[in-house]
DNA sequence: CCGTACAATGTTTTT
DNA sequence: CATTGTACGG
């Protein structure tokens, strides 16, 4: 029998923390306050108390997190508490959707659309409304998800979203209003629901049922919800109702590393949270146990410049340290050899590459490094990015699955058929008016088919339909994979003959992948809920040996020895589309408090000089606003180490002190800047924050050297 | 009505 | 540059 000990490595407020267990209570956690650690003490704690572990539910952002924290606890404790209930919000809902959605008119085994799903949906209306045609400037697809997503997750109306983001289209008010009403009665009548719907729906349940209220809040005593900044007003909503009966919700977060805004999240969700629940208590966890001084210093002054105020300040017990590091390449290449480089290094005095992190804003600012990666036969895996999920072969073959399991759903249908030779949107639309009208079982319509529609490919589906349900309970998820598998196939092959092989191992992964599962319905749901990175199916085997790289979102919550960060420059860090306005800009700030806020020890900030840009060739890049805010005496600058040949070059040419390009320099006049030419010996060009680029003849102007 | 060849367009972050 | 829409021939 385990015992209480490990609560002794807890501080106070920590414990406080673990040992509040009833009632509403808000913590307050710092960025690497060991906010993790007093979540896993916490559910241990419950369990030793003799809590059944089915009670507990903990809501958290991925499903992975969920996982791993159930099992610390269990390590903790020595005791079961893997049945204990983790997920993110969207499986919770999707989950108890199953059980109630009757109560709104939905079977329990509806579809649930990601968000290119979506997309084709709308884009399938939008042409049968006539849409697509005349209007010019109607918007696209993507965007037209987008509003819709917006006013449900701003709680705003179209009309408000149109005016403040789109007012290019608020000519078609009308039609956008038109659109998305039969967008969501299309998805009730065919039993689809996208993420939204997910939480939309269950939130709708509790409010209208009572009774759910009281069996939901029996099946699960005690809720924790990890990253609490990053919620919606649904979210919270949810989780009001679910706590309706005993108050028992606990929710963790950090105001200043909201992070989700584009999703409709918002930070002040937070501070929301005690008028959902009166007699909130509130526990701040201040004290950082992760990062040095030095990089704590950055982070503090990261998040003072920010126009919001904040609940914190952190402070360390890990004095001192090594100041972060700021790199001024001079291209991107230079940018990725000198990561490499510093890696190799890293690796050599003994820190694994798995204790090395490179974040970046947007999944591509990473291409360049990577092809400098696997030249020097450095592995590495990747997270953000291309899901697997949302390449056009995978959405091919997981449409016939679909159909299987909701032979309902016509979104799925209509790729597939549209896939066939000799289909196109017209027949498509006919042979799924035909299944549409039939009253009858899937089996007999599909016989009907055949006396309408002569294909060769099409007979070969209705083969594969008529085997598969006929022995749709006695196949294993895999088999019935592979017998969707043979009749693809030769579609497959002939739709993407430039590269069907590479193609082919995805599909390969996706069915061993699908081993594990009991039902296809279970795999398809856990394939839209948790969508798989691309490298996560090819490089399983060695991944603590592998650098990871990953955008800052999927950065959230893991830390490392070593963090560079990359593409620090304007428009890629901030973003270009988030420079406009001011709430975006002061996001983009608190994803750069997030990734500084990553590295435990070391932390490289690189910039480059100049990009490529497709069209416009090589272009000079401007340092990131958020490392030319930041204090010179917090950094140190890089400077690769001075070869002979170049020590000798230099000393000859005159006394005052050798430039190079990127140094920090002093002007008297012009304040601090950073040299960006070197013309001749004497002639440099500099950029002065506060005059911009300026022409010095170093014979006159009396540059100091900074660092 | 289907498939293909070509032109245009606009590029984030994720459940 | 890769996706998405348009024009045209079969």
């Amino acid at each position: 029998m385990a015992d209480l000990s490990f609560l002794e490595e807890l501080n106070p407020s920590q414990q406080k923390v673990v040992k509040t267990v009833e009632g509403p209570l808000l913590v307050i956690a710092g960025a690497g306050s060991g906010k993790t650690k007093t979540l896993i003490c916490r559910m241990a704690y419950l369990v030793y108390q003799g809590v059944n572990p089915e009670k507990i539910l903990l809501l958290t952002f991925t499903r992975k997190a969920a996982k791993e924290m159930i099992d610390r606890a269990e390590e903790l404790l020595k005791k079961n508490c893997q049945k204990i209930s983790g997920g993110t919000f969207h499986s919770l809902c999707q989950y108890m959707l199953r059980f109630y959605g009757y109560l709104l008119g939905y079977n329990s085994n509806f579809t649930i659309l990601d968000r290119s799903d979506a997309e084709d949906l709308i884009n399938l209306l939008k042409s049968s409304l006539g849409f697509s045609d005349k209007k010019k400037r109607f918007p696209k697809k993507d965007t037209l998800v987008s509003i819709y997503s917006k006013i449900i997750n701003q709680k705003k109306s179209l009309e408000e979203i149109l005016s403040s983001e789109y007012p290019q289209f608020l000519d078609y008010y009308y039609e956008i209003e038109k659109l998305l009403t039969e967008y969501t009665n299309y998805k009730k009548e065919y039993q689809l629901m996208d993420y939204d719907d997910l939480l939309v729906n269950w939130l709708s349940i509790l409010r209208q049922y009572p009774q759910v209220r009281r069996e939901v809040g029996e099946r699960y005593n005690f809720i924790m919800v990890d990253e609490y900044q990053d919620t919606n007003y649904l979210q919270g909503e949810i989780i009001k109702y679910m706590g309706e009966i005993h108050q028992n919700v606990m929710v963790v977060g950090d105001d200043s590393q909201s992070i989700y805004g584009f999703r409709g999240a918002n930070f002040r969700n937070i501070f929301e949270f005690p008028k959902l629940f009166s007699n909130t208590k509130i526990i701040k966890l201040e004290q950082n146990y992760r990062s040095t001084q030095a990089i704590l210093d950055l982070a503090n002054v990261i998040i003072s410049n920010s126009k919001v105020k904040y609940t914190k300040n952190l402070y360390t017990v890990k004095k001192g340290g090594e100041r972060p590091i700021l790199f001024r390449a001079k291209d991107e290449a230079e940018s990725s050899k000198f990561v490499a480089d510093r890696i190799l290094e890293l690796r050599e005095k003994g820190i694994k590459l798995s204790q090395i992190a490179v974040l970046f804003r947007s999944a591509f600012h990473s291409f360049d490094l990577e092809m400098e990666l696997n030249k020097r036969g450095i592995p590495f895996v990747k997270y953000g990015g291309l899901k697997l999920l949302e390449s056009a072969h995978i959405k091919d073959f997981v449409a016939f699955l679909k159909i299987l399991v909701n032979p309902k759903d016509y979104l799925a249908w209509n790729r597939v058929l549209l896939l066939l030779e000799g289909i196109g949107p017209k027949t498509a639309e006919r042979v799924i008016n035909c299944l549409k009208n039939s009253e009858a079982s899937l089996k007999t319509t599909i016989e009907k088919l055949k006396y309408h529609i002569h294909s060769k490919e099409l007979d070969r589906l209705i083969n594969l339909y008529t085997e598969l349900l006929f022995n749709f309970h006695k196949l294993s998820t895999s088999e019935t994979l592979l017998k969707v598998w043979e009749t693809y196939y030769p579609i497959f092959q002939r739709i993407y003959y430039e590269d069907y092989n590479k193609r082919e191992k995805d599909i390969e992964s996706l069915i061993s992948l699908s081993e594990k599962y009991s039902s296809v319905e279970e795999f398809l749901t856990d394939l839209v809920l948790e969508p798989l990175e691309v490298e996560e199916t090819l490089s399983t085997a060695k991944e603590d040996e592998c650098l990871v790289l990953s955008t800052i979102h999927s950065a959230k919550g893991l830390e490392w020895h070593t963090v560079f960060i990359i593409s620090l420059i304007e428009g890629r860090f901030p973003s270009y589309y988030s420079m406009q306005k001011e709430e975006e800009l002061e996001e983009e700030r608190r994803l750069f408090y997030v990734a500084v806020t990553r590295a435990r020890e070391k932390l490289f900030l690189v910039a480059p000089m100049t990009i490529y840009l497709p069209g416009e060739g090589k272009v000079l890049a401007k340092l990131s606003r958020f490392i030319q805010e930041i204090p010179l005496s917090l950094l140190n600058y890089y400077k690769e180490p001075l070869k002979t040949q170049d020590l000798a070059g230099t000393k000859t040419v005159n006394e005052v002190p050798s430039f190079k390009i990127g140094d920090l320099v002093k002007h008297p006049y012009f304040g601090e800047g950073e040299i960006m030419e070197i013309i001749s010996p004497e002639k440099i060009k500099v950029y002065f924050e506060k005059k911009g680029i300026t022409l010095l003849n170093l014979k006159y102007a009396p540059l100091e050297k900074l660092v």
